[in-house]
DNA sequence: GGCGCATGATTAGCTCTCTAAGCATTTAGC
DNA sequence: GCTAAATGCTTAGAGAGCTAATCATGCGCC
């Protein structure tokens, strides 16, 4: 139900596109086609400084706090701990950061930046800001953020859902995805003021 | 700019947390977060009737239209000929659809679905159609029409800014995705009745 | 103080996606 | 009609993500 009620409201019916029309699919469509479109537009930027996306999602987290272990960074990136692994090998070999044993425990190993890495936060948290801001060109801020409240209903939804059908690791992992944007705060490319927050 | 403006609006200034007061940044994340639950909430569904979600993308456009050639098939799905290769090849083992080389051509390979990857349809789209359910629940359809809308500008500026930055065939690729949007009018979980339009 | 579970790091191997490069066929131009 | 370009399929190889399994260390409990 619910499908193309004629909706006499306003006037303008021949505008109403099918796509505001038509119900709760298209929307997973959407939503997945504009990600993997910022993403690549993130990476064709961040490409030409030699750093891949994923090296991107752990640099943004290590420029705010480092030398912590993989598997706190795994929790911040919501990723798994495999994923990270692989991520900080490459990331070591290109010199942006190096993994440490700390006295106190032969167990851990935390990761810590190297300037090279530091310093490339002034180069890319700019590339970042140049596409939320091209991708949101000409939208009404109003609308921007209620598609932001929708999303995160929608992520708390599939949270819920999965918990329920008992998976415990992905529930788990996807209500840390959603600890992980309630609490950072002005962790990149927010605004130029809250970046220059983080003492770059 | 245009960040946390107090917007007298409203007297919920307490409430209005900063989720709707920051920025263009976090959209993406948001964005990328609720993709990948939405893949892994349909993807958990799926795989209860070994089919990934991969395959799920082709047979959506099969279950429309089949006998096509592998080219087509990318088009639509908005994805690469060789992600379309290797993913027909395994459903091709897996029983689900056939590649036939018709007389008229020796270059063109032309996929059918056969009986058993016709029947996924039945037991599929209802999946697809609960996730759908599941995430906007409890969400005015409003917002959702908005977040719909807003998705699609943003693809858009994407599409037009890879345009700019000289990418012929990322551009294509993405404006490709648009007329696909576009022009499909009731390919897979809308309504019931839009399903029983296909002669399930 | 030692046994055993919990936790963190790692390895192996899978999927899905991409780019780049190859081969085969069809079409177009001279 | 034959060569050259375009088109479609395929192969090879990479990256980013995952699960499952393994190994080492740390810690709790008796």
């Amino acid at each position: 139900m619910s499908a193309r009620k004629p909706d006499p409201r306003t006037g303008d019916i021949m505008l109403r596109h099918w796509r505001e029309a038509v119900p709760n699919d298209r929307i997973a469509h959407l939503i997945k086609d504009s990600s993997r479109g910022l993403q690549r537009a993130l990476q064709m930027r961040l490409a030409r400084h030699n750093v891949s996306f994923g090296h991107w999602v752990f640099l943004r987290i290590l420029w705010v706090r480092d030398g912590i272990t993989q598997r706190e960074l795994s929790e911040e990136a919501g990723l798994m701990e495999p994923t990270t692994f692989s991520a900080l090998t490459s990331m070591e070999k290109l010199g942006y950061l190096e993994r440490r044993k700390l006295p106190h425990s032969r167990k851990n190993v935390y990761v810590f930046l190297t300037p090279a890495g530091r310093q490339l936060k002034k180069k890319l948290v700019p590339l970042a800001e140049d596409v939320n801001e091209i991708a949101v060109q000409g939208i009404d801020p109003a609308d921007v953020a209620t598609t932001r409240r929708t999303l995160l209903v929608m992520i708390e939804n599939i949270a819920r859902d999965e918990s329920e059908h008992a998976d415990p690791t992905r529930a788990a992992r996807m209500r840390r995805m959603l600890d992980v944007i309630d609490n950072e705060p002005t962790e990149d490319t927010d605004t130029k003021k809250s970046t220059d927050a983080f003492g770059v």
